[in-house]
DNA sequence: CAATCATATGAATATATGTTCATATGTTAT
DNA sequence: ATAACATATGAACATATATTCATATGATTG
């Protein structure tokens, strides 16, 4: 016969420390905070991306310029640039035919910058 | 017949800026650092992993206490805690037949803080 | 308005990745 | 040793994603 402790196990193991999970499961954050947030790191992910956004951390480029300074096709360049627009990771003005993009703001650095010393280290 | 412009292209199109390219391609980051930066990001880019390092930025915990937790199977946990464990986000400590795991240190606390600063604002 | 240039985008493809399932490993207790 | 338990792991599968290819859009110039 079933004991209480089996009945509140989830994963088909008994809980060993329910305390500890009971009081962890009332700290955790909203899925929804969770999924934003692994949204928002997913971004970072790729070295497309990591590239495109250090580059214009040091100035503002054209999407013609950035992809021939990381060898890549125009239309790469283009679907992640979309990507980093709708995270709001960049922004661009118009001038004419040509579209300049740059960071949302300097926040992005300080994410950068703490990915760098942790790999650095 | 071509110019020498037309000789630097890289992706079937003319650079624009060249001065702005060729100043940011001498200050671009080496490709082995961005992709370490994209592999130590792509961590944090998923929200199980997210969930367990929040967690364990509570109080340490075992493997069955984290599937518990989050209503995960054991085995899906235990291959996320390889991936963080290979990142070395995370370390471990054997007692009997129970392994507990914490986060390596108080610099991931700090990442997933300004990355929670961005979700939020 | 026709041609050209810079950029965007949809579909297709190849690869990466998260979870499940079955099973293996390592530890403890009987 | 054997059984039971906590965890790890390899293979399979389903889904996500990065790039390419072809083409569309939007702006300028002749």
């Amino acid at each position: 016969m079933k004991t209480d402790k089996d009945d509140i196990q989830t994963c088909g193991y008994t809980i060993i420390h329910e305390d500890v999970v009971n009081d962890v499961r009332e700290k955790m954050l909203a899925d929804e905070t969770i999924i934003s947030l692994a949204e928002f790191f997913k971004v970072f992910g790729d070295p497309t991306r990591l590239n495109i956004l250090y580059a214009l951390s040091i100035s503002e480029m054209c999407v013609c310029d950035l992809a021939a300074l990381l060898s890549m096709s125009q239309s790469a360049i283009s679907h992640q640039l979309k990507v980093l627009r709708q995270a709001r990771l960049i922004k661009y003005r118009r001038e004419g035919k040509v579209i300049y993009y740059s960071l949302d703001d300097d926040h992005i650095r300080q994410v950068f910058a703490q990915g760098l010393a942790h790999v650095n280290e």
